[in-house]
DNA sequence: GGATCGTAATGAGGGCTATTCAACAATCCT
DNA sequence: AGGATTGTTGAATAGCCCTCATTACGATCC
C-alpha cells in the first residue's frame, strides 16, 4: 500500500478464453454495437468493455479496428446470402430476377446500419477485391449473368448488354433506390420495389414489341390515307 | 532567455485577413488535400499548414472539420454543374438522355476523391437535403424527369415508370459504373459508358419494337402504301 | 503621430481515439 | 510441483479534433 504502485485489481476473476469464444465474442459485441450506433459510433473501449475484457485484448485477435469491423460486415454477408437460393429452381425470367433484387432489398432493409458500412466504408476500398463481401457478389452476379443468358438465347430477350453494365444497372438501382431509408427518412417495401425494378430491367432487355405499338398506329393511319386516295381517284375516274 | 516563457516565433508576421481571403485560403487547402490524399488523409493540422494559418484559427471560419468538407464538396459540385446545358436545346430525347449521363460521369473522372467523398460521406448524413449537393442533384433529376415526360407526350417512350425509379436507375448505374474506377482499378471513358447507359435505358423506355423485323415489316407496309399511290397515279394518267 | 480598442490569430492543452507493449498470471505439460 | 506457454492486462503513446485565454494587428479617433 505504501509501495509506489498501487495496482487497482477489478473484481472480476480474469478467465482465458479459447480463441474461438473470444473471436466470437468480440465479433458479436461489435455487430450490436454497429447495429445500434452506427459504424460511426463504434470504439473499440466499447467493444471491449461489452464483450467483457480490456482494449488491448481485441488486438490479439484483430490486427486492427479495421479489419474487426471488415470481419464483422463479411460474417453478417455470409449470413444474409446463406438463404439465396439457386434461381434456376424458380420457374419463368422475371420471376428469377425480381426474386434476386428482391432478396438484396431485404438484406439491405435487415441490416441498415452493416448495409451503410459495407456501401461506404467495405466497397471503396482498395483491397475490396480481396473481400469475402466481393466472393458473395460475384456468386450473385453469376446468377444475373446466368438468366440474362439463358434468356436471350432462348430468344426472350433480344438485346445483348455487357454483363459489366448489367450488374451496374442491377446492383446501382438497387443501392441508390434504398439510400433515404438508409438515410432514415422512411421506409420501402423490398417486394413492391423489387417488382418495380425488376419490371423497367426485364422490358428494356426484353424482344417482345411494347404493347401499343405507335408505329402500327400510324402506318395504319397512312394506309387509310392511301386507301382514301386510291378511291378517289377511282371515283374521279 | 533566462526567464520561465520563452516563447518560439515563427519568422512568418502574424497577418490579419479579411474573411474572404482566409475562406478562400482554406477551401483551397483543404480541396488540394482531399484530391491528393483522399477524404481520409485530410487533417486539420496539414489544411491549416498549407493555408499559412494555425489550427485554432480554422475554427474561426468553420464550425468544425465535417462542415468545412462539406463546403469543399459543395463548391467543388457546383463549379462541376455550372456548365451544364439545359437538355431543351439538345435535339433527340437520346442525345439529351446521354449528354445528361455524360456528364455526370465526366464531373466524376474529373474529381474521383471529392466524388467518392460525396458519395460515401455527404449523401449518407442525415441532413443531406440541407446540402447544395442535394440541390444540384435536384436541378439535373428535374431535366431527366422533363425529358422522359415530353418523350412519353410525344409518344417516343410508350411506358410510364415512377420519377423515383428513373432517377434511382439513372444515379445508380452512372455511380455503380464507376467504382472500379473510383477504388484506382483502372479508367473508363465517360463518352463510351454514356453511350451504353443511354443506350439500355433509351431501350427500356422506348415505344419502337427492339427487334428490326418489326421495323421492317413496317416499312414494308409503307412501302405498299407508296406504291399503291403509284399505281393509282399512273392510272389516273 | 500616438493612444484606443475591436477582433483576427495564436498555440497550449483537454478530451477522446486507436494502438502498443512490458508485465503478469492462468492454464497446460511433464 | 514447477516450468513453459500464452491469454490478459492496464498503462503509456501518439495523433486527432476542438476550445479558449491570451496576444497583438491595424483601423479609428483625437
Amino acid at each position: 500500500m505504501t509501495t509506489g504502485t498501487v495496482r487497482k485489481r477489478r473484481n472480476r476473476v480474469v478467465t482465458r478464453q479459447s480463441q474461438d469464444v473470444r473471436v466470437a465474442d468480440i465479433l458479436k459485441a461489435a455487430r450490436e454495437i454497429v447495429a445500434e450506433n452506427g459504424y460511426e459510433g463504434v470504439t473499440v473501449s466499447e467493444i471491449a468493455e461489452r464483450a467483457g475484457i480490456v482494449e488491448g485484448t481485441v488486438y490479439r485477435y484483430f490486427k486492427n479496428k479495421e479489419e474487426l469491423l471488415l470481419k464483422v460486415a463479411e460474417d453478417w454477408f455470409v449470413e444474409s446470402f446463406a438463404d439465396l437460393v439457386d434461381v434456376s429452381a424458380i420457374s419463368g425470367t422475371y420471376n428469377k430476377l425480381r426474386y434476386l433484387i428482391w432478396h438484396s432489398l431485404k438484406t439491405i432493409k435487415a441490416g441498415p446500419a452493416i448495409s451503410r458500412f459495407v456501401m461506404t466504408e467495405v466497397r471503396p476500398k482498395p483491397d475490396y477485391k480481396e473481400t469475402a463481401v466481393f466472393g458473395i457478389n460475384r456468386r450473385y452476379t453469376a446468377q444475373i449473368r446466368n438468366l440474362f443468358a439463358e434468356a436471350i438465347s432462348s430468344g426472350e430477350f433480344s438485346h445483348d448488354v455487357p454483363e459489366r453494365l448489367l450488374r451496374d444497372m442491377v446492383f446501382g438501382t438497387i443501392e441508390h433506390s434504398t439510400w433515404r431509408f438508409l438515410r432514415g427518412e422512411g421506409d420501402f417495401d423490398p417486394a413492391e420495389i423489387a417488382d418495380e425494378i425488376a419490371a423497367v430491367l426485364y422490358r428494356g432487355m426484353s424482344a417482345k414489341p411494347p404493347e401499343d405499338d405507335k408505329f402500327s398506329l400510324l402506318v395504319d393511319r397512312l394506309e387509310k390515307v392511301a386507301d382514301r386516295l386510291a378511291q378517289d381517284a377511282a371515283g374521279k375516274s
